[in-house]
This record gives structure tokens, sequence and C-alpha cells, in this order.
RNA sequence: GCACCGGUAGCUCAAUUGGAUAGAGCUUCUGACUUCGGAUCAGAAGGUUGCAGGUUCAAGUCCUGCCCGGUGUACCA
């Protein structure tokens, strides 16, 4: 990586000049303009300024002092302290020779692996999973392949909701209007009937409210016939589960939902009250303010009518029962103790923010000892809207089932399929639908900024053109073909990269590792789709320019060097957001 | 009321978190082609980054104050 190594030098060299620089300052990267060579370092500007020294001199002290000549052209130093490198054409040349027959100088290993705990996807029992639960389980999925890609170690959760004040409802559903019937040909349907059926009475009716209290008690008492038909019930949506996350490609080491910390919660809580950190409070306990941050940065403060009131974190219900703020803390204790992770992530709604600032403020007050060595962060992404603006709904104005929109995805993708290849056979066709149209689904949730809203069309995600994920798919598919068709194999050829467009493709290649870090280390995919679209754009433009097979050597096995990395990183790129590729489409 | 997240080209979105002349795609217009698979490529047009100040070598990004939109605000998760 001659990202990584630039930088190393380039910290050696300002370390000898400026001994108080921060080391984590000096950085390289790839350059933002072509005309500015390949990598850039703005860090001599920042030093300059800590130091208070002139970042023009100290550039150009620090370059006297940099050797890097046998990667790039003399170094450039710019404005008012920019350094520019420019990489020789040998080195180049010798990184696409080493890439091209399987080095390992694509993808830098991390040198300090990390445990990352990844809470993400977290689906409820006896409900459907919809639209919702692309975002978490997309954005979770393509976290854990880069992280695992740069080999950190990753242990995927997935924390169902299968505890709490739902299930009282549902007993009492289960036990009355279950129709046997249903629940055989659409468990979740069946299941989420019972559910709303009794929402809406107990609403009404208090009565009806009380007789769910009840059976909820009883269940968590640990009634035999209550636990047997919960039991029922997860089963049932586990079922529905693991149907989803086959088609999504997407898998976790543990699936410990809310039930399984079942038995910590009254000890989480006579923790904190014995810590004095929780109280009573009308009848419930609840965690308050400790004063120790301003008020507008506290979470447990808000100001009405001008004064500043205590919002406490529940722990302990007036009723006695636990809650989710209870259920994640004993959740965070867990995962400390038994995995030691040095970060925990939460892919969930940015509507939690607060909720998740309140956890981690009262988990750093239980166990500040454990809060100082893990780093927890909540990973919040925006909504997905319809074209009106509005949250995406049917055209009834109910919520979009996961099923029913992979399933419209791969029946859009087929019409297509069936129009372009009509060649094709119609299994090979509707296995090119399935993968072109979950890779659509897929790769317009992963492009925007993972905060911001994004509006969601049919339309525009399957468009052949754009940047979308068939139009990357359909490279990776021309690049595959010609490496098949060249029957060369994987040996070192001589390597000549003369045409702008093998070396502007040659560089972006190159640029794949730190791409991924970024990607990693921000927790944003969409640096990866954007990569990747730039990588298919240029190797169409490369594909255009140059013709590869009919070439003269030693262009052509340069050239089939290029076509045979631009497969390979496509397809890995792709694969790593949880992308499938086809070789026909 | 208070807090959080947004406001960037006609449209949908980026901008590697303070770097150099704010980039893509769509749309529109112009061009290439009996192709190593055209689901292609080349080019053009499109901007006072919501408004007004401030910080510094440098601001879409940080600070202050406004204006819009969304979300959240103790016994649901």
């Amino acid at each position: 990586m001659f990202h990584s190594a630039i930088e190393s030098r380039l910290r050696a060299a300002v370390s000898a000049l400026v001994p108080t620089a921060d080391p984590a300052t000096i950085q390289v990267k790839p350059a933002s303009e072509a005309r500015f060579g390949d990598f850039q370092s703005n860090s001599l500007m920042l030093v300059a300024k800590a130091a208070r020294m002139n970042p023009r001199q100290l550039a150009s002290d620090v370059v006297a002092r940099l050797d890097v000549s046998e990667l790039c052209e003399p170094v450039e130093i710019a404005g008012p302290g920019f350094l520019n490198f420019r990489l020789t054409r040998q080195a180049l040349e010798q990184w696409l020779s080493d890439a091209a027959c399987g080095k390992p100088v694509l993808i830098p290993k991390a040198e300090t692996p990390r445990t990352v705990v990844l809470d993400f996807s977290s689906p409820n029992v006896a409900k459907p999973m919809h639209v919702g639960h692309i975002r978490s389980t997309g954005i979770g999925e393509a976290l854990q392949r880069m992280w695992r890609l740069l080999g950190h170690r990753v242990i995927s959760d997935n924390h169902i909701g299968d505890w709490g004040t739902q299930f009282g409802k549902l007993l009492v559903g289960w036990k009355e209007l279950l129709d046997r019937q249903a629940l055989e040909s659409d468990p979740i349907a069946e299941m989420e009937r019972l559910y709303k059926t009794v929402n809406t009475q107990c609403d009404a009716d208090p009565a009806r409210l009380e007789m769910a209290r009840q059976e909820l008690v009883r269940l968590q008492a640990g009634d035999p016939e209550n636990l047997a038909i919960w039991k029922e019930m997860i089963r049932l949506s586990q079922v529905q589960f693991d149907t989803l996350y086959g088609r999504m490609g997407t898998r976790f080491d543990h699936t410990l939902g809310e039930s399984f910390y079942n038995a910590e919660l009254g000890s989480v809580v006579e923790a904190l009250l014995a810590a004095g950190i929780a109280r009573l409070s009308d009848g419930a306990v609840a965690v308050f303010s400790d004063r120790t941050l301003s008020p507008k940065e506290d979470p447990f403060l808000v100001s009405r009518d001008g004064e500043w009131v205590d919002v406490p974190a529940l722990i302990r219900k007036s009723d006695g029962g636990f809650n989710y703020m209870t259920t994640d803390l004993a959740t965070v204790d867990y995962r400390i103790r038994t995995w030691a992770p040095d970060e925990i992530l939460y892919v969930v709604d940015d509507r939690q923010s607060g909720h998740f600032r309140g956890l981690f403020h009262v988990f750093a007050r239980w166990q500040p000892e454990a809060y100082r060595k893990t780093q927890l962060r909540h990973i919040g992404f925006g909504k997905i809207l319809g074209e009106d603006g509005k949250p995406f709904k049917t055209r009834s104005g109910d919520t979009v089932r996961l099923a029913d929109l992979l399933d419209e995805a791969e029946e859009r993708a087929l019409q297509v399929v069936t129009e372009k290849r009509p060649d094709l056979d119609p299994s090979e066709r509707r296995e090119i639908a399935r993968i072109v149209g979950l890779g659509a689904v897929k790769w317009q949730d992963l492009l925007p900024n993972r905060q911001s809203d994004y509006v969601f069309s049919w339309d525009k995600m399957l468009a052949l053109q754009g940047n979308t994920a068939p139009y990357v798919q359909y490279q990776y598919t021309r690049a595959a073909k010609v490496v098949r068709d060249s029957g060369a194999p994987t040996a070192a050829q001589p390597i000549a990269l003369t045409e702008p467009a093998e070396i502007a493709l040659a560089k972006h290649l190159m640029n794949l590792g730190f791409t991924l870090q970024a990607a990693a280390e921000e927790c944003r995919p969409n640096y990866l789709c954007n990569y990747l679209h730039e990588l298919a754009g240029l190797y169409s433009s490369f594909y255009e320019a140059c013709p590869v097979l009919k070439a003269e050597e030693p262009a052509r096995s340069t050239r089939l060097a290029l076509c045979r990395l631009s497969a390979q990183v496509l397809r890995l790129g792709l694969e790593t957001l949880g992308i499938e590729v086809t070789e026909k489409m």
C-alpha cells in the first residue's frame, strides 16, 4: 500500500524535525484531483500551526529529509504547504503486476485487529419484517463484511424482540382468537392479526388491558402454558427470519434476544440502586441526571417553560416490569464480560439516538472501568421515504413488508432481463433477475449517506445506467468475459502502462484499500459504493478506448491484467456490500 | 419550549469529517457504432452550498443568531 508507506515515512521525517508533533495528525490520502498527483498531505500546515512555524519552510525542510524516491517523482510543495506525491510509472507497474498475480497488495490487514460486537437487524417476534429492517440489516451486514475483510474480529448478534409487553396481548389473542388454519398458512400474518385485534380492544376496554397484563405476568413468572405458546411464537418467527436472512445473504454469529437477559434484569436494577445511581420515583426505579454535564448536553434534562426538568431513564416500571433500558444495560454488561470487545456498534434507526445517549451515559456511571475500555457507538440511519416525500408505504397505507419488497424487486428485474436477454432460458433469467433485483435494492439503500433519509424509487434503482447496482454488475460481466475469453493463466506477465485510460484505471484499483479502511472506520458503506461506481465507469472507459484481446504485446498482457483485477475488485467490493455478481446478464 | 438530524445543480444524492477550481447520476442537447456482449462510450449545459455575521493560510463542513423540514421529549421498543 503506497499511501501507508508514504505516510509512515512522512511521520518519521516530521517527528525528526518537530518532536512535539502528534503522529496521528500526519496523514496521506488519495489526491482530490489528478493534477495534484496521486497522493496528498495537508498535515504539515496543521503541524506548523501547532508549533508556530512557517508552513512553507517546514514543508521544504521535511521534503529534504523525506526519501520516497523509489516510489514517487520528486515531491512537490504547493499552495500554503500541501505536499503532492506522484507515483513513478515503474512503481505503479510493479504494483499492478503484483496485484494481478495474486500478491496481497490489495487489502491492508489491520495491524492491531480489534474485536467488534455488531448489533443489527433486531426484528420483533410475531411481527413481519418490513422495509425498516432493510437499512439495519443491509448496513450491518456490509459493516460485518468490511471489518472482517480488514482482519478484525467481528461478533454479530441479532438482538431480537422476543420479550416484552406485546406478549401479554399476543397471549390473550392466541388463547381466544387463534385461527389454526390461518396460522398454518401464514403464521406471521395470523400473529399480527391477533396482536392488532387485542391491541384495539385494549385501547377501548381497560379490563381487556388488565387481562393482557395478567397473561404477561404469568409468562414472566414461568407459567408452563404461556411459556409453551411463547416458544411456539418464537419458533414460527424464526422460520420467517431465516428465510429472509437467507435471501438477503445475512448471517449472525448469535441471536441473543431480549429474553436471554431476563434473569439478569433484577440484579441490574439492584446494582444501580445500591450504587446510588438509580432511585425510586413515582413507584418506578429511575436514573436521574447526575448534573455532571451542562443541561444542554445532559440526556436526562429537558427544558420546559424555561426551566430544566428531569427526564430520567426508567429501569423498572411502577408495576415491577422492566423495559428496554434495563435489557440494554444487561446486554452491554453481558457482551463486555463475554467477548471483551474494543467496540460495540448498534446499527439502529436515528430516532433512537436519544435512547442510546442515555444508555451509554448510565452504563458509564455503572461501570466506569468497562466503559473506558469499550467504545459504544450508535450507528444511526435515516428513514426510507416514498416518492411523495412521506414515509414509504403501500398504496393502501400499510407498511411495506420486506418479503413483498424483495419479491417485487426480483419480479421487476425479471421483466428487464426478459426484454434484454430473450436468448437465455427461463431459469437462467430468473437467477439473473434474483441477483440483479436484490442487488438493486441493497445498492439503493447503501448508496446514500446513512444518516440522511432517502427516497425509494423502483425506476431509479433498476435503471440500467447511472449509479445503480445493475450498472456495476454489468461492468463486472464485461471484465470477467474478457478474462475468460483470453484463456490466459494468472501468471506474471510483462506490464507496460501507456494509455491514459490504463493509468487512470490502475491508480483507482490501487485505492481500494484506502477506501475500505475509511468506510469501515466511519461505518459508511457508501464510500465503497461510490468507489465501485467510479471503478465501473473507469473500467468501461478503458474497455472502450483500449482493445484487449486484439492488442499486441505487451499491451495485451497489461490490459488483461487490468481486466482481471477490475473484475476481481468489482466482485470483491460488491460481495462486501452483500451484493452478488453474475457472469451473464 | 428544549434537544438531535437535515436544507448542496431542474430532480435524486456525494463530498473520506477544516483542504486546493463543490462532484456523480437522472433529465435536456450534441456526437461515436455492421461492438473483445450497446444494460456502452465521448462531450456540452446546469451552483451566491437556506439567510446573516464570525473564527483562519483555508469553511458545504467549526462558532453565534435567524428561516424552513423531519424526529424525539419517564412507565412501548
